[in-house]
DNA sequence: ACACGCTGTATTGTTTGCTACATAGATTTG
DNA sequence: CAAATCTATGTAGCAAACAATACAGCGTGT
């Protein structure tokens, strides 16, 4: 984790249209009407996202109820089973969200450029607290590594990353975020983890799905209520946390000393780079 | 509910700044702060938000360790058993906070404006579409009425609202909210509370200390796998909806017919006027 | 000495949003 | 007719966030 000197804290553009009871647009529901208009079904689409079937539809369903005309047209059964497809008019509204999306970040960023320009004492004690919560709370499964592999995938960007010469893992971001980033290869980035959506595992010979696999020693477990958190130690000194409950803690035998595989998707990494 | 021509939907600044793990400010711990302020105690701070007394010294236990140097400081003990007091330097926080909310008010209106002015075919169709969602979304529980009372509480104002000659409910908002709705004696605003913060009782003789209670008929009993959704028509024909646990439907003897009463916290009454 | 009103925890329950699973129904193609 | 593959729907269960409640400890004023 080098020391560097961090310039302003960008504001990120997590957009979201509320209405005074419930979400109405949110961006998962955007990528949900995305992945549909490219896969053309809502089974896939919600594997896609990823969503469970039941809250894509549930979702698909509200939207299409609160909207003045539908947004997709569904068929069941058919050649395929079926199938939904976007409408034009659902084409129309993701396109507006995206491009509202675009204009709402750089209003932030103009306006996060003004913070910085004005700087009075207590802008700068404001930003040094924003700065500190934001190193306090990414402090935890936060990897360095360098961009050794770009895959356009569409809407999504597969992204390789390597943090030593013997860990690679991978993340898969939508395409906005990747070219907000500006990722080249040989980018300096930083990878993030949820602790909670770290999974472990202790079998050697399981094969796994899971795209980012890193075996360590279990350096610590912290007990808690229901969840136990788990400390692993990569061979490269690297820390992992992971947030598993206490039953699957138990059943697979983990404790301090134990080898253990921490494995998350690639879809819950997250990426930052600091220009 | 009038049909009235309704203008362009204005963004609300519900600011928030997360962090990539989680939130760090939002604009409840902000209000939060500002009542320790004022009240010089953590208890009744959380009352004023509302929130309870442990999620709210949760936040700011949080925000305490999260900050370079503490936001408040605590004492156990003393004449009135203790305080909390904000420091010089939470207060400035706090200030910040506000500053940049102003700001980014100002951006979002200069970002809805400029939709407005450009105003394509796409767009107005989004913004079509957000406007019935608002609409749909808050077609239950909401009560067309009259300001007759309006009452500058401090931080919070307290609006007397009469739906009818029959019937009065009372809102309390924050000042902000107030202001940003231009609230005056005699102004149509629309209140609307959740159905899940609507209770019910039967017995005419019971003392409640909810300010807002609306007596009617039972029309329909929604059965759900825990929860019973209740609707009760007032005398003026109006409805409103309930949700309330099966047991406290049957305790209640609550089927369709039953006279009933339905309550519910000022602080849980939302409002919204269009100008 | 004692009461007061707060801080600091812990316990339990509720709500909300989701996942995971199960199953019925649709309709075209082979 | 059967197979394939999706939509459409329900149920169970989990996890996070929060509410409600209880209670121990504290120290100043009366």
């Amino acid at each position: 984790m080098p020391a560097r000197p961090m310039t302003a804290t960008r504001f990120l553009a997590r957009m979201s249209l509320e209405t005074e009871v419930g979400t109405a647009l949110s961006d998962t529901r955007i990528r949900l009407l995305e992945e549909i208009g490219r896969k053309g079904s809502i089974n896939q689409a919600a594997k896609a996202v990823p969503l469970s079937y039941k809250a894509a539809w549930d979702a698909i369903d509200t939207m299409n109820n609160l909207a003045p005309e539908p947004l997709v047209v569904r068929v069941t059964g058919g050649r395929q089973g079926g199938g939904t497809q976007l409408t034009e008019y659902g084409r129309r509204i993701v396109a507006m969200y995206r491009a509202l999306e675009i204009e709402y970040q750089a209003a932030l960023d103009r306006l996060s450029e003004r913070l910085n320009d004005v700087g009075g004492g207590d802008i700068q004690a404001f930003q040094k607290l924003m700065h500190s919560m934001s190193m306090k709370t990414s402090a935890r499964n936060q990897f360095a590594g360098i961009v050794t592999g770009l895959r356009d995938g569409g809407v999504d960007y597969e992204v390789r990353l390597r943090l030593d010469p013997r860990h690679e893992i991978t993340s898969v971001i939508t395409k906005a975020s990747a070219e907000n980033l500006n990722l080249q290869i040989g980018k300096e980035v930083f990878a993030m983890v949820k602790s909670s959506s770290v999974m472990l595992a202790v079998d050697k010979g399981m094969k796994l799905t899971a795209r980012n696999q890193l075996w360590g020693e279990v350096v610590a477990v912290h007990e808690g209520p229901v969840n136990n958190e788990v400390t692993l130690q990569l061979p490269s000194g690297r820390n992992v946390t992971a947030v598993v409950t206490q039953d699957s803690c138990t059943a697979l035998g983990i404790e301090v000393g134990t080898e253990a595989c921490a494995f998350f998707k690639s879809s819950s990494v997250i990426l930052a780079a600091y220009d």
